[in-house]
RNA sequence: CGGGGCGUAGCGCAGUCUGGUAGCGCAUCUGCUUUGGGAGCAGAGGGUCGUGAGUUCGAAUCCCACCGCCCCGACCA
């Protein structure tokens, strides 16, 4: 490609109102525009990126045995509502309706979609497996769409669905995308880990997320270096401590505590180390015959609540925290004191974390407004609790396979693969026959890759003050050819055309900046727009027939008979 | 939806408090000069001041409503 031909436009300053490197990057470099909160046009120069992404996926998944199809964006709400899912999805969801107000929605995900499609043409054991995939633009409402392209509203996705006559088939096919994703990141040169995970509003039962590693990632995973475990934080295992409870040893004493409500206070004011304070946190779950059931959730100090543990156990299910009055209800006092010792015969349910479980002596709130408790006791002061892993695991932690310390570090989810078993299958009634000539309801697994959110990741790790750096396989050109003087002297074009056509006849990818500007505006652009080599053409070097290479990250340029930049840049191009 | 902030030229901003009819830098266009790191000089074009309704002789500025965007909390590729 010539720049004179091409179409792209640089700001030197980023819009206001992006957020992180790589948004600001992706925006002045002409990625990308805003159409609205998290919708982007993709302009020439950012989509040659997007398709090499695109054709990468696309080219393992074929190699992995899967099929590609093109699914309507647009779908019947009817397949919804069969499924049971559309309520669960709520507002997210964008529905709208046609000029015979029919009901539609603009596809979140295809899971709907393609076993409606399966269950009409596979009828037979003899049909399966198959593994069907698709990349297409999907459209999810979200609450706060933000980061530029890596949580937009409108994104593009690769989403593939496997169907089999057997669980044990699913779970072949769930290692081979499992190695077959591996492969698709460690080309698109990501730093990433496939890490346990939970399995979420889609439901099923196995589950890996791929994150991307960067600091501005959302999610938080735990992982253990000196094994191969890794996880979403939500699902770790914070495992019960080795050591058992010691016997009390102090009297139980109330003691006053006024205005001190955080943990942190208390534990300043008694000058006691947090972890011997105990958090009391009230939750309330409705259950199904409409009743209410109150429940105090007991953790260390310095620890925290995850939700999606707690939300698993028997009888808490969708809990919410309880308002003030319900509180007041039910322990006679604010919150902010609350605690688990209850007199005069009343009793609540009571969960401790692991970590509480094996604590003696302990402070807890008096469930008098200013006033803790001291050297409290399980057994003694109050009845033993139920016993959950309740909490956050924390770095620090010893890793659930035994081998050694968790650490933690920040993901953004460019992956996730599902088993997701008979859930929609059964829903949907998709089945086949088996060679017994019995009817039997299918295996289903599902696998998303959010490829325009790979863009946006890959830049989060490749930048640096001149802007965009990107791996020859995604960048939106390989090489670029800057000629010093291209309108003014001759000889500088005689070679800059030479250099161009023959690295286009040897299939490399390459822009000539046949600009009449500046150097400095040629080699700013090309560097801001993340070509990762660059070959300089100048009177200086030609007359000794040299010809000037530098990679993106490179300190220094190195000169070059020109007679042997074919190859050097091919040789540079198998490198990666 | 709850809380905080912001809407002035394609982008970044000043002007708003204290009303008087809109300005700076970058970008764009023309000319001359310049030409190995985002050039210099001279000139030019471009704005319903988010929208609407008020107050006023007069509103970017004051009042009210609405819309949009961004930030902090629950979802996901």
């Amino acid at each position: 490609m010539r720049t004179s031909q091409f179409f792209f436009t640089t700001l030197k300053e980023a819009p206001a109102d992006a957020e992180v490197i790589s948004q600001k990057l992706m925006l002045r470099a002409g990625y990308i525009k805003r159409a609205a909160a998290g919708i982007y046009t993709w302009m020439p120069l950012g989509l040659c990126v997007l398709r090499k992404v695109e054709n990468i996926i696309r080219e393992e998944m074929n190699a992995a045995g899967a099929l590609e199809l093109l699914m309507p964006a647009v779908q019947p709400f009817e397949l919804w509502e069969e499924s049971g899912r559309g309520p669960a999805y709520g507002p997210e969801l964008l529905r709208f309706k046609d000029r015979h107000q029919r009901d539609f929605v603009i596809g979140p995900t295809h899971e709907e979609v393609i076993t409606d499609v399966v269950r009409r043409d596979v009828k037979s054991y003899r049909q399966l497996p198959i593994h069907l995939y698709q990349i297409q633009s999907k459209f999810r409402d979200e609450i706060r769409p933000r980061f530029g392209v890596m949580r937009g509203r409108e994104f593009l996705m690769k989403d593939g669905y496997s169907f089999h006559a057997s669980f044990a088939d699913l779970q072949r096919e769930y290692d081979n995308m499992h190695a077959t994703y591996s492969r698709i990141f460690t080309r698109l040169g990501l730093r990433f880990r496939a890490v346990a995970a939970d399995t979420g509003a889609i439901g099923g039962t196995g589950s890996h997320e791929f994150h991307v590693l960067a600091d501005s990632g959302e999610d938080a995973i735990a992982y253990c270096p000196e094994s191969a475990y890794a996880a979403n934080v939500e699902l770790a295992e914070a495992l019960a401590p080795a050591a058992p409870r010691p016997a009390a040893s102090e009297p139980l004493t109330r003691v006053a505590t006024p205005g001190q409500t955080a943990c942190a206070d208390v534990a300043q004011f008694l000058k006691v180390d947090l972890p011997r304070i105990v958090k009391s946190i009230a939750v309330v779950s409705e259950q199904a015959d409409g009743g209410k059931t109150f429940t105090l959730l007991l953790l260390r100090g310095d620890h925290e609540l995850n939700e999606i543990k707690a939300g698993k156990l028997a009888g808490l299910g969708a809990f919410r925290f309880a308002s003030e009055a319900e509180v007041i209800e039910h322990l006679g006092c604010k919150p902010g004191y609350i605690g688990p010792v209850i007199g005069c015969g009343r009793s609540i349910r009571v969960i401790a974390d692991r970590s509480v479980a094996v604590l003696s002596d302990f402070i807890c709130g008096a469930n008098v407004a200013g006033q803790h408790l001291r050297g409290v006791n399980f057994g003694r002061d109050l009845a033993e609790p139920e016993v959950a892993d309740i909490r956050k695991i924390v770095a620090g932690d010893p890793a659930p396979d035994g081998k050694g310390r968790l650490d933690i570090l920040r993901g953004i989810e460019v992956g996730h693969i599902f088993q997701l078993r008979r859930k929609y299958a059964e829903a949907m009634n998709c089945a086949f026959v088996d060679e017994n000539g019995k009817s039997q309801i299918m295996e289903m697994g599902c696998y998303g890759i959010g490829v325009s959110r790979i863009v946006g990741v890959a830049i989060e790790q490749g930048n640096d003050e001149r802007g965009i750096i990107l791996p020859a396989a995604i960048a939106p050109f390989s090489v670029g050819i800057v000629p010093m003087g291209y309108h003014k002297n001759e000889a500088v074009r005689r070679e800059a055309d030479r250099l161009y056509a023959d690295l286009r006849a040897a299939g490399v990818d390459v822009l000539l900046d046949d600009r009449d500007e500046r150097p400095g505006v040629l080699f700013a652009d090309l560097e801001l727009i993340g070509v990762p080599h660059r070959l300089v053409i100048g009177e200086r070097g030609l007359k000794d027939g040299q010809i000037e290479y530098k990679g993106r990250q490179d300190a220094a340029a190195t000169m070059l008979p020109a007679s042997d930049v074919l190859a050097f840049i091919r040789e540079k191009l198998c490198a990666g």
